[in-house]
DNA sequence: GCAGAGCGGAACGATCCGTTCCACTGTTAA
DNA sequence: TTAACAGTGGAACGGATCGTTCCGCTCTGC
């Protein structure tokens, strides 16, 4: 989860190298517990100064545009490895849970609506819809009847919801809940699903900022 | 859910007898949304002045104080009324969607820290902690192997992370979601639940504010 | 040895928010 | 009828917060 290290340089250039690292990955906890957190708790969190981050982004907004579109960047790249696995439905739970550990929902979406999107993010939100959907419907036949792509949305929301004291613990006790959740996703109690199902259209208000 | 309407006053009186209930209730739904809210977001919400506020309540806390202490009373009502039902099982899938509907886990815990409560607050939270205990123990036979009382806490987390356009629409799809939850829950696929179970000491490090 | 990249953090200005204050209104009790 | 006042709306104030700028310093790479 954390951005991998450069190449080890020494000297100036080498700190200002892992700087980069240590600030993005600083502004990814510290905006993940709360995403209208000050700037200046990045650059405490990142052991630097505020110039720093300000040599580095032109603003705030800049920062957060970076961070999410990164998240979104992950996203896709893990539900195309998912797609590539063989079994449908441990791909879908494989993806899960790694979007569940790297917070990747949260990321994404907890963060939208403090920034103006890019068209390139669009174009890649569009695309995730897209990858998530092909995901699931092949996931379908192992799971519940009546459940649809946007319930997973929701499931993702809920996991992120769930933290703990430290970044290790929130780990292990999300993949315990995933666990549940995904038991309640392919076991067919036989009762139908209570209530319209959620749809792409009514889960897209959190995009239009506060 | 809503402050049940005092008996029809009319004039002066009866307005502000009116206006006890209609400030609890926006507080409720503007806090809900976003703990830290201005009041004057609650003052508009309910149709009111700030001073109709500040006459109820001596400042911002106190509401905040009185709104907690309320959330955790009904879910003292809510898990007694639940423990006098007959079957376990069905009593604990009932006080799930009844504290899940009336987002009382939120109006307890995501409040919590924002002021400091009261001993009748601290000796109310522990028989809450008793009376899960006594419904989750009772229902343990039908539940899955492995599972402890404070799964429970995480559930109704995540479920009160879901969050819709609408209070109905989120009413529906959180019963939607405990469906799925309780399916889990209730399910047992054989494999071991991972990870070390969550403790009530390392659920209780939100009760100290930010 | 020097130009300047990179940095830390104080300072500034804007915004926000809790609280106070005051003028006003309708009601109630004499 | 009227005098007092409970109840109210909302402007105004003071403090806190936060994004951004700016300045002086350090150390590096040439």
């Amino acid at each position: 989860m954390p951005t991998p290290p450069p190449p080890a340089l020494s000297g100036r250039r080498g700190q200002a190298a892992r700087n980069d690292g240590a600030i993005l990955d600083a502004a990814r906890e510290v905006f993940l517990t709360d995403p209208k957190a000050p700037i200046a708790a990045v650059a405490e969190r990142a052991g630097v100064g505020i110039s720093a981050l300000y040599r580095r982004y032109p603003g705030k907004e800049d920062l957060l545009r970076t961070l999410c579109h990164d998240g979104l960047r992950r996203y896709l790249t893990e539900a195309e490895a998912a797609l590539a696995e063989p079994d449908p439905a441990a791909a879908l739970r494989g993806f899960l849970e790694r979007v569940v550990v790297a917070d990747l929902h949260a990321l994404t979406v907890n963060l939208a609506g403090t920034f103006t999107p890019t068209p390139q993010m669009d174009a890649d939100a569009v695309r995730a819809a897209e990858l998530s959907t092909a995901l699931f419907e092949r996931a379908r036949p192992a799971l519940r009847e009546g459940l649809v792509v946007d319930d997973l949305t929701l499931v993702l929301e809920g996991c992120s919801a769930v933290r703990m004291p430290t970044p290790a613990r929130t780990r292990e006790i999300r993949l315990r809940y995933v666990e549940v959740l995904f038991t309640g996703l392919t076991t067919d109690p036989g009762r139908p699903l209570p209530g319209p199902p959620p749809d792409a259209r009514e889960l897209s208000w959190r995009w239009l900022d506060t």
